[in-house]
DNA sequence: ATCATCCATCGGTAATAACCGATAGGTGTG
DNA sequence: CACACCTATCGGTTATTACCGATGGATGAT
Protein backbone atom coordinates (compact mmCIF):
# COMPACT_ATOMS: atom_id res chain seq x y z
CA UNK A 1 0.00 0.00 0.00
CA UNK A 2 1.29 3.62 -1.18
CA UNK A 3 1.51 6.33 1.24
CA UNK A 4 -1.24 8.42 -0.85
CA UNK A 5 -3.52 5.08 -0.36
CA UNK A 6 -3.19 5.11 3.26
CA UNK A 7 -3.83 8.58 3.67
CA UNK A 8 -7.07 8.53 1.93
CA UNK A 9 -7.70 5.36 3.86
CA UNK A 10 -7.26 7.63 7.00
CA UNK A 11 -8.98 10.34 5.99
CA UNK A 12 -11.81 7.94 5.36
CA UNK A 13 -11.83 6.41 8.72
CA UNK A 14 -11.52 9.16 10.32
CA UNK A 15 -14.84 10.51 10.61
CA UNK A 16 -17.54 9.17 12.77
CA UNK A 17 -20.00 8.89 10.23
CA UNK A 18 -17.47 6.76 8.22
CA UNK A 19 -16.16 5.12 10.90
CA UNK A 20 -19.14 3.68 11.94
CA UNK A 21 -21.01 3.05 8.57
CA UNK A 22 -18.02 0.70 7.96
CA UNK A 23 -17.74 -1.09 11.22
CA UNK A 24 -20.96 -1.80 10.67
CA UNK A 25 -20.28 -3.36 7.24
CA UNK A 26 -17.60 -5.01 8.65
CA UNK A 27 -20.10 -6.89 10.91
CA UNK A 28 -22.46 -7.55 8.33
CA UNK A 29 -20.25 -8.97 6.02
CA UNK A 30 -20.36 -10.98 4.13
CA UNK A 31 -24.00 -9.72 3.31
CA UNK A 32 -23.43 -6.29 3.38
CA UNK A 33 -25.96 -3.90 3.74
CA UNK A 34 -28.58 -1.70 1.17
CA UNK A 35 -27.34 2.32 0.98
CA UNK A 36 -31.15 3.07 2.73
CA UNK A 37 -29.93 0.72 5.47
CA UNK A 38 -26.95 2.61 6.21
CA UNK A 39 -28.82 5.96 5.90
CA UNK A 40 -30.75 4.78 8.08
CA UNK A 41 -28.39 4.05 10.56
CA UNK A 42 -26.28 7.20 10.30
CA UNK A 43 -29.46 9.53 11.03
CA UNK A 44 -28.09 12.44 8.61
CA UNK A 45 -29.84 13.04 5.04
CA UNK A 46 -29.35 10.71 2.24
CA UNK A 47 -27.68 13.54 0.22
CA UNK A 48 -24.99 13.29 2.87
CA UNK A 49 -24.60 9.96 3.54
CA UNK A 50 -24.04 9.31 -0.01
CA UNK A 51 -21.24 11.26 -0.01
CA UNK A 52 -19.59 9.97 2.77
CA UNK A 53 -20.17 6.52 1.30
CA UNK A 54 -18.13 7.90 -1.76
CA UNK A 55 -15.48 8.92 0.28
CA UNK A 56 -15.35 5.14 1.76
CA UNK A 57 -15.74 3.95 -1.55
CA UNK A 58 -12.71 5.81 -3.08
CA UNK A 59 -10.62 5.27 -0.28
CA UNK A 60 -10.67 1.18 -1.58
CA UNK A 61 -12.84 0.39 1.49
CA UNK A 62 -16.20 -0.38 0.27
CA UNK A 63 -17.43 -1.86 -2.52
CA UNK A 64 -21.15 -1.83 -3.80
CA UNK A 65 -22.57 -3.72 -6.21
CA UNK A 66 -26.37 -3.19 -7.54
CA UNK A 67 -28.83 -5.37 -6.52
CA UNK A 68 -32.16 -4.46 -7.96
CA UNK A 69 -32.76 -0.69 -7.49
CA UNK A 70 -30.82 -1.34 -4.18
CA UNK A 71 -27.18 -0.49 -4.27
CA UNK A 72 -25.48 -3.24 -2.04
CA UNK A 73 -22.71 -1.79 0.16
CA UNK A 74 -19.75 -4.10 1.78
CA UNK A 75 -16.69 -3.60 3.62
CA UNK A 76 -13.10 -4.31 2.10
CA UNK A 77 -11.63 -6.39 4.71
CA UNK A 78 -8.13 -6.61 2.59
CA UNK A 79 -8.14 -2.34 2.18
CA UNK A 80 -8.36 -2.54 5.72
CA UNK A 81 -5.88 -5.61 6.34
CA UNK A 82 -3.42 -3.29 3.98
CA UNK A 83 -3.66 -0.29 6.21
CA UNK A 84 -2.95 -2.31 9.30
CA UNK A 85 -0.09 -3.73 7.65
CA UNK A 86 1.46 -0.19 6.51
CA UNK A 87 0.88 0.89 9.98
CA UNK A 88 2.42 -2.23 11.42
CA UNK A 89 5.50 -1.59 9.27
CA UNK A 90 6.48 1.36 10.65
CA UNK A 91 6.91 0.13 13.72
CA UNK A 92 7.83 -3.62 12.74
CA UNK A 93 10.44 -2.82 10.12
CA UNK A 94 13.34 -3.56 11.48
CA UNK A 95 12.66 -3.20 15.24
CA UNK A 96 9.98 -6.06 15.49
CA UNK A 97 10.19 -6.01 19.59
CA UNK A 98 8.27 -2.97 19.33
CA UNK A 99 5.32 -4.64 17.79
CA UNK A 100 5.79 -7.89 19.89
CA UNK A 101 2.60 -7.01 22.68
CA UNK A 102 0.85 -5.96 19.74
CA UNK A 103 1.17 -9.53 18.09
CA UNK A 104 0.35 -11.21 21.65
CA UNK A 105 -3.17 -9.07 21.79
CA UNK A 106 -3.79 -9.36 18.21
CA UNK A 107 -3.47 -13.31 17.93
CA UNK A 108 -6.05 -13.78 20.80
CA UNK A 109 -8.45 -11.71 19.74
CA UNK B 1 -9.25 2.34 23.03
CA UNK B 2 -12.52 4.34 22.78
CA UNK B 3 -14.24 5.41 19.46
CA UNK B 4 -13.50 9.16 19.82
CA UNK B 5 -9.43 8.33 21.11
CA UNK B 6 -9.49 6.18 17.74
CA UNK B 7 -11.50 9.21 15.84
CA UNK B 8 -8.62 11.32 16.44
CA UNK B 9 -5.45 9.24 15.96
CA UNK B 10 -7.37 8.61 12.47
CA UNK B 11 -7.02 11.96 12.04
CA UNK B 12 -3.96 12.96 13.23
CA UNK B 13 -2.24 10.02 10.44
CA UNK B 14 -4.53 11.91 7.73
CA UNK B 15 -2.65 14.30 6.96
CA UNK B 16 0.91 13.77 4.77
CA UNK B 17 2.78 15.72 6.93
CA UNK B 18 1.84 14.34 10.37
CA UNK B 19 2.04 11.11 8.84
CA UNK B 20 5.50 11.75 7.41
CA UNK B 21 6.61 13.29 10.88
CA UNK B 22 4.91 10.11 12.72
CA UNK B 23 6.68 7.51 10.74
CA UNK B 24 10.05 9.47 11.03
CA UNK B 25 9.60 9.63 14.65
CA UNK B 26 8.80 5.63 15.11
CA UNK B 27 11.91 5.11 13.11
CA UNK B 28 13.99 7.33 15.06
CA UNK B 29 12.53 5.29 18.28
CA UNK B 30 13.64 5.52 21.44
CA UNK B 31 15.65 8.96 20.84
CA UNK B 32 13.35 11.01 18.88
CA UNK B 33 13.87 14.46 17.13
CA UNK B 34 13.80 17.74 18.18
CA UNK B 35 11.15 19.22 17.08
CA UNK B 36 13.78 21.59 14.99
CA UNK B 37 14.62 18.77 13.25
CA UNK B 38 10.65 17.78 12.21
CA UNK B 39 10.18 21.49 10.81
CA UNK B 40 13.02 20.99 8.26
CA UNK B 41 12.13 17.33 7.45
CA UNK B 42 8.57 19.10 6.94
CA UNK B 43 9.28 21.71 4.47
CA UNK B 44 7.07 23.85 6.62
CA UNK B 45 6.75 27.04 8.56
CA UNK B 46 8.05 26.45 11.78
CA UNK B 47 4.61 27.78 13.58
CA UNK B 48 2.34 25.33 10.80
CA UNK B 49 4.43 22.25 12.04
CA UNK B 50 3.84 23.14 15.40
CA UNK B 51 0.04 23.17 15.22
CA UNK B 52 0.52 19.64 13.28
CA UNK B 53 3.01 18.45 16.22
CA UNK B 54 0.06 19.42 18.60
CA UNK B 55 -2.79 17.34 16.75
CA UNK B 56 -0.30 14.57 17.19
CA UNK B 57 0.35 14.53 20.80
CA UNK B 58 -3.41 15.60 21.33
CA UNK B 59 -4.15 12.36 20.28
CA UNK B 60 -1.93 10.85 21.95
CA UNK B 61 0.58 9.65 19.03
CA UNK B 62 3.68 11.65 19.77
CA UNK B 63 5.05 12.63 23.50
CA UNK B 64 7.32 15.54 23.46
CA UNK B 65 9.88 15.60 26.55
CA UNK B 66 11.97 18.99 27.17
CA UNK B 67 15.38 18.78 26.78
CA UNK B 68 17.38 22.28 27.38
CA UNK B 69 15.79 24.32 24.89
CA UNK B 70 15.10 21.76 22.69
CA UNK B 71 11.87 19.68 22.80
CA UNK B 72 12.55 15.92 21.88
CA UNK B 73 9.72 14.81 20.38
CA UNK B 74 8.98 10.72 20.98
CA UNK B 75 6.60 8.14 19.25
CA UNK B 76 4.25 6.58 21.08
CA UNK B 77 4.17 2.95 20.01
CA UNK B 78 1.39 1.79 22.13
CA UNK B 79 -1.09 4.40 20.74
CA UNK B 80 -0.43 3.22 17.47
CA UNK B 81 -0.77 -0.55 18.68
CA UNK B 82 -4.23 0.53 20.32
CA UNK B 83 -5.23 2.17 17.21
CA UNK B 84 -4.36 -1.03 15.14
CA UNK B 85 -6.19 -3.44 18.27
CA UNK B 86 -8.97 -1.01 17.43
CA UNK B 87 -9.01 -1.81 14.14
CA UNK B 88 -8.35 -5.20 14.51
CA UNK B 89 -11.24 -5.94 16.41
CA UNK B 90 -13.51 -4.96 13.82
CA UNK B 91 -13.08 -7.74 12.08
CA UNK B 92 -11.56 -10.35 14.38
CA UNK B 93 -14.31 -9.72 16.82
CA UNK B 94 -16.52 -12.93 16.30
CA UNK B 95 -14.54 -13.49 13.06
CA UNK B 96 -10.91 -14.23 13.40
CA UNK B 97 -11.01 -15.90 10.17
CA UNK B 98 -11.22 -12.32 7.93
CA UNK B 99 -8.26 -11.71 10.09
CA UNK B 100 -6.14 -14.70 9.41
CA UNK B 101 -4.19 -13.92 6.31
CA UNK B 102 -3.09 -9.97 8.21
CA UNK B 103 -1.97 -11.62 11.02
CA UNK B 104 0.11 -14.21 8.94
CA UNK B 105 1.67 -11.09 7.37
CA UNK B 106 2.29 -9.27 10.33
CA UNK B 107 4.24 -12.41 12.07
CA UNK B 108 6.15 -12.55 8.86
CA UNK B 109 7.51 -8.52 9.23
C1' DA C 1 22.83 41.09 31.91
C1' DT C 2 22.37 40.70 27.10
C1' DC C 3 21.65 38.23 23.20
C1' DA C 4 20.46 34.42 20.20
C1' DT C 5 17.86 30.15 19.78
C1' DC C 6 13.89 27.24 20.24
C1' DC C 7 9.17 26.70 20.24
C1' DA C 8 3.96 27.53 21.36
C1' DT C 9 0.31 30.57 20.47
C1' DC C 10 -2.35 34.48 18.30
C1' DG C 11 -4.59 36.82 14.34
C1' DG C 12 -6.03 36.53 9.85
C1' DT C 13 -6.70 34.54 5.18
C1' DA C 14 -7.44 30.87 1.91
C1' DA C 15 -8.70 26.29 0.98
C1' DT C 16 -11.22 22.22 2.23
C1' DA C 17 -14.92 19.55 4.05
C1' DA C 18 -19.60 18.84 5.93
C1' DC C 19 -24.17 19.44 5.42
C1' DC C 20 -28.63 20.20 3.27
C1' DG C 21 -32.39 20.51 -0.32
C1' DA C 22 -33.33 19.69 -4.93
C1' DT C 23 -32.63 17.33 -9.20
C1' DA C 24 -32.01 13.55 -12.26
C1' DG C 25 -30.70 8.80 -13.76
C1' DG C 26 -31.81 4.00 -13.25
C1' DT C 27 -34.67 0.13 -11.85
C1' DG C 28 -38.57 -2.58 -10.66
C1' DT C 29 -43.85 -2.51 -10.32
C1' DG C 30 -48.65 -1.91 -11.73
C1' DC D 1 -46.25 3.46 -20.37
C1' DA D 2 -46.66 5.58 -16.02
C1' DC D 3 -45.36 5.47 -11.31
C1' DA D 4 -42.84 4.80 -7.08
C1' DC D 5 -38.43 3.88 -5.16
C1' DC D 6 -33.37 4.02 -4.58
C1' DT D 7 -29.25 6.48 -4.97
C1' DA D 8 -25.61 9.69 -7.09
C1' DT D 9 -24.67 14.35 -8.10
C1' DC D 10 -25.26 19.52 -8.27
C1' DG D 11 -25.55 24.17 -6.11
C1' DG D 12 -24.93 26.76 -2.18
C1' DT D 13 -24.09 27.75 2.76
C1' DT D 14 -21.62 27.09 6.91
C1' DA D 15 -17.96 25.20 9.68
C1' DT D 16 -13.48 23.42 9.93
C1' DT D 17 -8.74 23.09 8.77
C1' DA D 18 -4.26 24.53 6.81
C1' DC D 19 -1.17 27.88 6.29
C1' DC D 20 1.57 31.98 7.19
C1' DG D 21 3.82 35.95 9.64
C1' DA D 22 4.41 37.93 13.99
C1' DT D 23 4.67 37.90 19.00
C1' DG D 24 6.31 36.35 23.38
C1' DG D 25 8.03 33.15 26.93
C1' DA D 26 11.68 30.10 28.16
C1' DT D 27 16.44 28.46 27.92
C1' DG D 28 21.40 28.45 27.06
C1' DA D 29 25.57 31.06 25.54
C1' DT D 30 28.64 35.18 25.71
Amino acid sequence: MMTDEALSALAALAHPTRLAAFRLLVRHEPDGLTTGELVEHSGLTQSTFSTHLAVLAKAGLVRSEKQGRNQIQRAEIGALSALMLFLAKDCCGGRAELCEPLLAELTCC
